[in-house]
DNA sequence: GGCATTGCTGAGGTTACCTCATCATGAGGT
DNA sequence: ACCTCATGATGAGGTAACCTCAGCAATGCC
């Protein structure tokens, strides 16, 4: 039984795996507090550091969530003057969207403290553990 | 730089953690919906199958949440029909939840559904990396 | 009998998603 | 030129799953 302070309640994989994503949420949460920014705008910074400007359908998809949600959070991030739309020379429906000045800084910023958060949180495992559980994620991120 | 379809935006282990906890979830709720209930009601079924009638306090410590979203949880699962609360005798603040006999019933189905929602989920890969996988998570859980 | 503590819940808020409808533009056919 | 369908973004509105803070009743302790 092994019954400690909160459980041991193990069963499932998928169980275990969703009390890891409770814990890394919270950490995740508190780490990017200094900033005003939560976890999901600061992926989709991360998507436009990486990737340069884009529209917010290719961000959507970079995020693996709707576009009309995408909106949303490009939204937040405009408000705090991190990102910037401007009208795509190559099609007037679309959008395209840029890392301001600020944006570029906090963002890196924000690169540095998301790595420590992930020491932190992955620390715990030796190396060959973190390779392995990187490779079965990606195995299972389909 | 192998992109593909929606991206191989790979970077960190945090990163490649959210994209399969999306689609996890997605799948939860959907291997679900037969039941009308949600993924954490479902959780909370769980609990309550395995260690019988508890207190919300209890429940909250197992699912690794507030007490008052507990009650919410409860509050749902109740208004189905699937618990039922009663007052402890042992303390007169406290209350006992405890599955219905429906939601005895549905517990077990649910239970199978989630097998087999793991089973689809989970067995692309060997048992030798489900293992893994466990092992890793478990540590990680803290 | 006071007094802090515990157990639960009301009120209200947040994050991160979603779908569906709408509107402008673009691309293709006739 | 015109009509139609597809596409890009967004408005409106909704949901799940959490949270904190305040309040009430019952307990435990001195």
């Amino acid at each position: 039984m092994t019954e400690r302070t909160a459980d041991g309640d193990d069963e499932s994989l998928a169980e275990t795996f969703w009390a890891v994503a409770g814990r890394l949420r919270r950490q995740a949460r508190e780490s990017l507090a200094p900033w005003d920014v939560t976890p999901s705008q600061s992926r989709a910074l991360g998507v436009l550091a990486r990737h340069g400007e884009l529209r917010p359908g290719a961000i959507a998809e970079h995020l693996r969530i709707a576009p009309r949600s995408a909106t949303e959070v490009i939204d937040d991030l405009q408000a705090r003057g991190l990102v910037e739309r401007r009208p795509d020379p190559a099609d007037r429906r679309a959008t395209l969207v840029a890392l301001t000045e600020e944006g570029n800084r906090v963002s890196a910023a924000i690169r540095a403290a998301r790595r420590a958060e992930a020491d932190r949180f992955f620390g715990h495992l030796d190396d060959a553990d973190r390779d392995q559980l990187a490779r079965i994620l990606r195995t299972l991120r389909g």
